[in-house]
DNA sequence: CTGAAAGCGCTTACAG
DNA sequence: CTGAAAGCGCTTACAG
C-alpha cells in the first residue's frame, strides 16, 4: 500500500533508477529502450515522483508564490483583481509549478506571509497590490528571491531582483481626461481607488498633472474601487460642485455606482454628466448607459508577470512590462 | 552564503544534530541546558528547518489544500467567500501548515488540480464549494486523503474519509419563510443561488417543501448570489406576479440587487413588498432600507473547518457539525 | 548511454 | 538525556 518510488520503477523497467530519473528528467542521452520501458511502468503504475525528495536533491521549490497585500472585502469582490489571477493562472499552465497564495492584511498575517518566503518554500514572488506601506513588501527588501510587482513601482526599499509589468496609469487617465474634454467637459471631477495602493496615486498625480493650474481638490474624492464607494463619492462631490459635467472614476464598478448616484439626482448620463470608467471589465458593457472606460489588458499583465517571473528564476534578465490602455467609447460620454 | 542547515546548528550549540531536531520537535526528554544552547544557535543563525527534508523523513507534508470548483467573477466577488477564507486562515493561524489554493472551473485548470491532489502535495483537502458536478469532486472519490466539505454533502461518490462542516441551509429558509409568514405575507417569492451549487439546491427544496401544494414554480428565479442578478430576477418576477407581497433572497447581495427593482419600480419595502436576505454580511445593516436576513457564522464554518481536518489527519474521528442560523430583523420587513 | 555512489537536510528507532 | 547511524526518495557528477 506504500507509495511506488524510484526504485520500484527501475526494478519494472529493469533499469537504474539514475536512468529513471534522467528519462523522468527529459534527459536527451538515453537510449529509446530505456526510456520506453521507464514510461510503460510509469503507466503501469501510475508513478509520481516525490516532490520533497526532488527539491531536497535540487535546491528548487518548483513553486511560486503569489502575494495580496490586503485581502479585504473590497480586493476579493474585485472582479478586475480575479482576472489578474486568471492570468498568472494562465502563464503556470504548461509549468509543473505550484501556486501558493499569500494574503496580508492583519499584523500576524504579514507576519506569517513574510516568515513563509523566508523558510524557504517558493522560488520566486508575484505581488498582486503593492501597497506603500505594506508590511510584506517591507518585510522582503533583504531577500534574494525574484520579485515581479503587479503595479507601478513603490518608492521603498525592495528585493535587489524586482520587476515590474503593469499597464501605464498615467498614460491610461490622460485619455480618458482627453476624451471628456473632446466631449466638451469643462469641470472634470475624478473618484480615485484606495490611496494606499501605489497604482490609486500614480492615477491621482496624473489626473492633477494633466490639469495643472486649474486642478480643484474638491473636485476628487478616494474610493475603494467598489460601487458603493462610487455612489458615495459622486454624491458628495455634486454637494460640493452641482456644476461638475464630468467624473472620472478609477474602476467600472465606481463608474457603476456614479451612474446610479446620477439616476437618483435626476442627472442625465450623458447629457448631464459625462461618467467614465477604468478597466473595461465586462460590466462596463452591459451598464446602463453602456460606460465609456479605459481598457487594460488585465489578463496578459498577469501572464506576463508569470513569464517574467520564470525568466528570472532561471537567470535570464527580463526587462520590466508597461502595457498601453485603450480608451473605448460607449453611450456614457 | 549557503544557507545554515541543522549541522551549522549543533555544530554551534555543541551537540549533535539528532538533539537539535529534538528541540526543534519539542521532544520532552531533553536537558535544559542542551535545549538553551539550541535556541542561542538558532537566534543568532536565524536558521529555519528545510521544509523538503523534513517532509521527506516524515512523511508529511504540512499543507493542506483549499479546493475551489469554480472560480468565477461571481464567486470572487461574494464577500460571503471571502469571509470563508478568512475563517480558514483564522484556524491555521496557529498551525505550522502551509496552504494551498487550488481552483477548478475550466477543464484544464479541473485536471490539474486533481493530478495536484494526486500527487501527494498535500496532507488534507477542504473544499469550499461543493458544486453537483465539480470535475474536482467527481476526480477525487478513490483518494486516501480526509476532506471537509463546506456545504451540504453532494449525493456523490465522495473520498472515505469526508466530513461536512456547514450551516443549517434548510433550518435557515424555513425560518425566514416563517418570519416573512408573521409579516402577513402571502405570496412569498424566491430568488435562489446558481442551482449547480449543492447548497443552493438545498434552499430551493426546503423552500419548495415549506410551501408544500401552493407552491408555483413562477414564484422562484435562480440567480448567482450577486446583485446584478437579484435586480433581474425580481423584475422577470414581477413581470409574471405583479402582486407578489414578499421576496426572499438566498444572499444579502441579491436582496439588495431585489430593492434597487423595487425602487425603480416604484414599490416601497416594506410597506409594498418584503425583502431579505440571506448571510447578514456587512452590508445588509447598510442597505436602505436595512435588510432583514438570516444570519450564518460563515468565519466560524471556515474555523471549525480546518479543526476538522486537523483532527482527521491527526487520526481522530472528528463528526460532522452543521451550524444553526439565526433569524435577524431590521427595517425591510 | 548507463550504473554505482554520494549527497540533499531532516527524523527517529536503537543503544547506552 | 544523547550520539551514531540508517533512511526518506530523489538528482547528478563520475566513471566507464
Amino acid at each position: 500500500m506504500s507509495r511506488t518510488t524510484i526504485n520500484d520503477i527501475a526494478a519494472l523497467a529493469g533499469v537504474s533508477k539514475g536512468t529513471v530519473s534522467r528519462v523522468l528528467n527529459g534527459h536527451p542521452r538515453v537510449s529509446e529502450r530505456s526510456r520506453e520501458a521507464v514510461w510503460r511502468a510509469i503507466e503501469q503504475t501510475g508513478y509520481r515522483a516525490n516532490v520533497h525528495a526532488r527539491s531536497l536533491a535540487t535546491g528548487r521549490n518548483n513553486a511560486i508564490a503569489l502575494l495580496i497585500a490586503a485581502a479585504s472585502d473590497q480586493l476579493f469582490s474585485d472582479p478586475t483583481f480575479a482576472e489578474l489571477i486568471e492570468g498568472v493562472r494562465d502563464g503556470l499552465l504548461e509549468t509543473d509549478l505550484s501556486l501558493v497564495i499569500l494574503m496580508g492584511g492583519s499584523e500576524t498575517e504579514d507576519h506569517r506571509t513574510v516568515s513563509y518566503i523566508k523558510a524557504g518554500h517558493v522560488d520566486g514572488l508575484i505581488h498582486l497590490n503593492p501597497f506603500f506601506d505594506d508590511a510584506i513588501t517591507a518585510g522582503l527588501p533583504d531577500c534574494a528571491l525574484p520579485l515581479v510587482l503587479c503595479g507601478p513601482r513603490p518608492p521603498i526599499p525592495l528585493p535587489r531582483q524586482n520587476w515590474v509589468v503593469t499597464l501605464d496609469d498615467a498614460g491610461g487617465v490622460r485619455q480618458a481626461l482627453d476624451h471628456l474634454a473632446s466631449r466638451g467637459a469643462h469641470k472634470i471631477a475624478m473618484i480615485g481607488g484606495d490611496p494606499r495602493g501605489v497604482s490609486a496615486t500614480v492615477r491621482f498625480q496624473a489626473y492633477r498633472d494633466w490639469l495643472g493650474a486649474s486642478f480643484d481638490p474638491d473636485l476628487f474624492e478616494p474610493g475603494d474601487y467598489g460601487a458603493g464607494s462610487g455612489q458615495v463619492a459622486l454624491a458628495r462631490i455634486l454637494d460640493r460642485h452641482p456644476r461638475v459635467d464630468a467624473v472620472f472614476c478609477a474602476s467600472d464598478r465606481m463608474a457603476i455606482g456614479a451612474l446610479e448616484t446620477a439616476y437618483r439626482r435626476g442627472l442625465h448620463v450623458p447629457e448631464d454628466l459625462l461618467v467614465m470608467g477604468f478597466d473595461d471589465h465586462r460590466i462596463a458593457a452591459l451598464a446602463d448607459p453602456p460606460l465609456s472606460t479605459i481598457r487594460q489588458p488585465i489578463r496578459e499583465i498577469g501572464r506576463t508577470a508569470v513569464q517574467t517571473l520564470l525568466a528570472a528564476i532561471a537567470g535570464e534578465t527580463p526587462s520590466d512590462k508597461v502595457f498601453p490602455t485603450h480608451l473605448v467609447v460607449r453611450d456614457s460620454t
